[in-house]
RNA sequence: GCUUCUUUAGCUCAGCUGGUUAGAGCAUCUGACUGUUAAUCAGAGGGUCCAAGGUUCAAGUCCUUGAAGGAGCGCCA
């Protein structure tokens, strides 16, 4: 009896001579003999063989590209050399065709940007195929982390009346007549009358939600979809992506940068452990989209040389007025080479500042720590200079910032005083100072964009192509 | 939002200084071959040159506007 099998399993424990179900999608059909099925538990194929001699030449033809097929057979050595092992058919059924004259994959390369536009397509490539395996390992991954460590997963609210987070345009949700809405008498628009009897927006983090929770809960984090209506056109911003929040009580930004960096190490070596052969293709197809650019653009190391090498380093951890002062003396800087010359004290730092400290100068992840209060958010601690706050970036080489996260201002006279002077309605935010009313304590956390990871650790280039259906500014297709 | 590049066959691209009938590779189809591995060999079909307007005797080629896509920057994760 013919037992159903995953390419995967196969692979992994082959039983010469033993009788195989599989069912997958034909990749390609060589010779009018040799079938290469995929089924998408593993990057790799397994080839079929088809007697040509004994098989209707009806059915035969119809064994195209892209067709859905199910073998019933012996696992055989091969004899060609491409595979140790194939199955020689006995029984081949079509259980759906592709007609390959209108079938958009051909057997054959294509563009990312090309695929882009056939994203309900595009899985069925090795490529993409690959990306969302590993983009599952991560997912996974990050949630074992923090079960094994004693956190409460928490599901923060994706529509949320609370428009006070500041941390980026919003989309608003409403189940108003956009052509004719309820009015106020000075004209306004009455949201008593909307769904919610309020003007609701979706999510752009979950941060404030996860901090009640960590004040009672104690380990906390969020994972969940994260929305930003900001026009951003960069190969690293969506606007609807995948955000995970730890939020930690009694913790201060040192605890929240061992975290980050035991979580980010910890991600890097499961993958490399549990997607050897997806980050081994991903890797290799790196190399041969390099292999076209002049050597300065290549990357200084192959993709799992350079997981590795993120996972056994400590990261470096630096503040940014170390920095700053790093920069000032930098070549870029003194011969003007920066397109924004750092000057003093205060400036933000551009990405080619971030990218000069992490891929010039240190060659390795860095954490950025205690930036000037001004160009960071009011709920984060200040520090004993009254000028800097307890804030942390890690910079990952290629991507930039994947991480932002600080200890939490927990002092209400001193977060109240912060929120006046950035002029965040108190009223609004009641709730949120009622942790801090009542049982506050030291706490920390930070936020990390799930697909930046992905990207780093996928070796891609475009955040468009590590989520399945890209949400950005004019395009929401699928 | 700003800067810049691209748009020619199903896909990836070439097309010179504006000049006769629009080119290649791959894919597709037909035939041959048959233990192939980007199979091979022979042949065939396939074009609103992104759109609209303009300059010109003549526009795939030059100009204007628009659309779509890429890259960089800003905002950030």
């Amino acid at each position: 009896m013919a037992k159903l099998s995953s390419i995967k399993d196969i692979y992994q424990s082959p039983e010469i001579g033993a009788s195989y179900k599989v069912q997958g999608w034909v990749r390609t059909f060589r010779g009018n003999q040799f079938c290469a099925l995929s089924d998408g538990s593993t990057v790799k194929t397994l080839q079929i063989v088809v007697d040509r001699d004994t098989t209707d030449p009806e059915l035969i033809n119809k064994i195209k590209t892209g067709a859905a097929i199910v073998v019933t057979g012996t696992l055989v050595e091969s004899q060609g050399a491409g595979q140790s092992v194939e199955i020689q058919a006995q029984e081949l059924k079509i259980v759906g065709e592709s007609d390959p004259s209108v079938y958009p994959l051909q057997p054959k390369k294509h563009s990312l940007e090309f695929l882009r536009e056939i994203a309900h397509l595009r899985f069925r490539t090795n490529t993409f195929s690959a990306i969302f395996r590993v983009r599952h390992a991560i997912a996974f991954s990050i949630h074992k982390f923090f079960n094994d460590r004693g956190f409460f997963y928490i599901h923060s609210p994706i529509v949320t009346g609370s428009d006070a987070e500041g941390a980026g345009e919003m989309f608003q949700v409403t189940t108003l007549d956009l052509n004719n809405p309820p009015k106020n008498e000075d004209g306004s628009i009455n949201f008593k009358e909307d769904f919610f009897g309020k003007a609701t927006n979706l999510t752009v983090s979950g941060q404030l939600e996860a901090e009640l929770a960590a004040l009672a809960l104690s380990k906390v984090y969020t994972f969940g979809p994260t929305f930003r209506a900001e026009n951003s056109n960069t190969t690293r911003h969506l606007a609807e992506f995948w955000m995970i929040e730890p939020e930690v009580a009694f913790a201060n930004l040192v605890d929240n940068m061992d975290l980050a960096e035991d979580m980010l190490k910890y991600v890097l070596n499961y993958c490399m452990e549990n997607c050897a052969d997806d980050l081994q293709f991903l890797q290799n197809r790196l190399e041969n989209e390099e292999k076209s650019k002049p050597m300065a653009e290549r990357s200084p190391m192959p993709l799992i040389e350079k997981l590795k090498f993120c996972a056994d380093n400590e990261f470096v951890r630096l503040t940014y007025t170390e920095a700053i002062n790093i920069l000032k003396n930098s070549k870029p800087n003194k011969k003007k080479k920066f397109q924004f010359v750092i000057e003093e004290w205060g400036a933000d730092l551009q990405s080619e500042h971030e990218r000069y400290l992490v891929e010039k100068h240190f060659k390795k992840p860095v954490i950025l720590t205690d930036y000037p209060k001004n160009i960071k958010a009011f709920y984060m601690r200040l520090n004993e200079d009254d000028n800097t706050v307890a804030a942390m970036d890690i910079l990952f080489p290629g991507i930039g910032e994947i991480v932002g996260g600080s200890q939490r201002e927990e002092r209400l006279d001193k977060l109240e005083k912060r929120m006046t002077e950035m002029d965040i309605p108190h009223e609004e935010m009641d709730w949120f100072l009622d942790t801090r009313r009542f049982g506050t304590c030291e706490h920390a956390g930070f936020g990390l964009g799930f697909e930046r990871l992905v990207l780093f650790i996928t070796g891609m280039s475009n955040i468009r192509d590590v989520i399945p259906f890209p949400r950005t500014p004019g395009n929401a297709q699928f």
